[in-house]
DNA sequence: TGCTAAAATATTGTTGACAATCTTCAATAT
DNA sequence: ATATTGAAGATTGTCAACAATATTTTAGCA
C-alpha cells in the first residue's frame, strides 16, 4: 500500500493535472466556482500549491479568475466557438502544408491506427474516450509538423474543444462522433492532392462548427430558462 | 499626494507586469536566473505573490522553471525563431484574409498612424520604442480580425519577438528596424489585391527571419566563447 | 594528484495564520 | 413598497516560518 513511492512531480503540478482532467472530462461543469479552502481540504493539500495550479489553468484559458471574488470554470460563448473553429481550420491547413511532402509510411500507419482507435472507442460506447480519440486523430498533423509553437496552439484549442464536447455530452446525453465521420479525412490526408485535403478540412470544420454551435445554443437556452423561469404557473 | 487611492490590481498582477516588462525590454537577459527570495525583498513583497507572478510568466513562455532548482529567463534557439516566423506568416495571412473586405477608413488611418509612430521612434533614436512600434503596427490586423484566440496567439508571439530583438539590441548594440522597412507592407495592406499582400507578407517575414536568425547565431557563438574560452594564452 | 562521500549551503516547495476585499442580507428611513 | 446603509459572513490575497530538494564544498582516502 504505497501511497507515493516516487514523486518526481511537484504537488502543484499534480493538482494542476488533476483539475485539468476534471475540467476536460466535464466533471467540473462550465461556470461552476472553485473555492480554494474547500478544494484544498478535499485534495489533502494546502492553499498555496492549489493556488499555483489554478493560476496555471487560468493561463491555459480553462479557468477565469476575478480578484477577491473567485475563480470559475470558463463559460462557453458562441463567439468562442466561431473563433476556435476558424483558428482550427487555419492551423490544421497550415500543419498539412508543412508535412505534405514529408508524409512517410509511419505517418500513414499512425493515422489509420488512430482512426481505428476512434472507431473502437465509439463501438464500445466510451464517450469520453471517443472524444479524446477524435482529438488525437486530428493531433497527428500538428505533432508531425515539428513546430512547437503550432503544437502548443493546438493543445490549447484541443483543451477547449474537449471541454465543450464533454460538458455537453454529460449535460444532455449527446452522442459522440459518428463511426465513419473521419474516413474522408483520413483518405484525403493520405491522398495526392493537398488542395483536396484543404477543401476537406474546410468542409469538416464547417460541419463540426454547426454541430458544436447547436450544443452551445441548447446549453445557453437551458441556462436562461433556469435563471428566468417562465413556468406555466405564471 | 495620494499614493494609491484605488488599487484595483492585485500585487501579484503588478509584479507580473513589472517582470514582463523587464524581460521584454531585455533588462533581464535570457538565461539569467531569478532567485525568489532576493527578488521578493527587492520588490518589497513576499514570496507568495512573486511566485504566482512567475508562474504566470512561465505559462506565457517567458520563463522556464525546473522544480527545486530555479527559474530562468527563457533562452533562445534557432529552432524557436524558425517556428515563430512560420507561425507569424500563417497567422498574419489569416488575419488579413479575415479583415480584407472589412477594411474601412478608420483602419487605413490607424495603419498609417502606427507606421508614422514607428518612423518617429526611429527618428528620435528610441530603440525600445521602435521595436514596440513595429510590433504595434503588425498588431492592427490581429486586433481588427475580431478573433480572440487569434489575438492571444499573436500576443504570445509578439512577446517572444520583442524579447529576442530587445535582448540582442542591448547585447550587441544592434540597430532597430529601418525607417522605410514597412512602407511596402502598409501600401499593400491598403491596396486592392489580397494575393499581393500575402506575397508581401511572405517576403517580409522571410527577410525578418534572416535578420533575427543572424542575431541569435551571433549570441549563441558569443555564449560558446564565454563558456569555453579559447584565449590566446593557452 | 584524483576520486568518492558526506556535510554545508542555497534554493525552491509547502504550510497555516492573518489581512484585505467582495457579497449578502437584514434593518431602517423615505 | 423601495432604496440605502451597515454589519456579518464568505472568499481570496498576503505574509513569515518551516520542510524538502538540489548544488556546492570539503574532508578523507587510495
Amino acid at each position: 500500500m504505497i501511497s507515493s513511492p516516487l514523486k518526481r512531480e511537484t504537488m502543484s503540478a499534480q493538482i494542476a493535472a488533476l483539475l485539468r482532467r476534471a475540467i476536460l472530462t466535464g466533471e467540473l461543469e462550465p461556470g461552476s466556482q472553485l473555492v480554494e479552502s474547500a478544494l484544498a481540504i478535499n485534495l489533502g493539500a494546502s492553499r498555496g500549491p492549489l493556488r499555483e495550479a489554478m493560476r496555471q489553468l487560468v493561463d491555459e484559458g480553462l479557468l477565469v479568475s476575478v480578484p477577491y471574488t473567485g475563480t470559475r470554470v470558463v463559460d462557453i460563448s458562441v463567439q468562442d466557438i466561431n473563433d476556435i473553429y476558424a483558428m482550427r481550420t487555419c492551423l490544421e491547413q497550415f500543419a498539412f502544408e508543412q508535412i505534405w511532402d514529408r508524409r512517410d509510411e509511419t505517418f500513414k500507419i499512425e493515422l489509420i491506427r488512430r482512426n481505428d482507435a476512434l472507431k473502437a472507442a465509439i463501438d464500445r460506447g466510451d464517450d469520453v474516450g471517443s472524444i479524446e480519440a477524435e482529438l488525437d486523430l486530428h493531433g497527428l498533423a500538428y505533432e508531425r509538423a515539428g513546430n512547437r509553437i503550432l503544437l502548443n496552439s493546438w493543445i490549447g484549442l484541443r483543451g477547449h474543444l474537449q471541454m465543450y464536447w464533454a460538458s455537453h455530452h454529460r449535460a444532455h446525453g449527446m452522442r459522440g462522433p459518428k463511426r465513419e465521420s473521419h474516413d474522408d479525412y483520413v483518405r484525403h490526408a493520405l491522398g495526392s492532392s493537398l488542395e483536396a485535403m484543404q477543401d476537406e478540412l474546410r468542409d469538416h470544420m464547417r460541419r463540426g462548427l454547426e454541430t458544436t454551435k447547436a450544443f452551445v445554443e441548447a446549453r445557453t437556452q437551458a441556462q436562461t430558462e433556469k435563471t428566468h423561469p417562465q413556468s406555466s404557473k405564471e
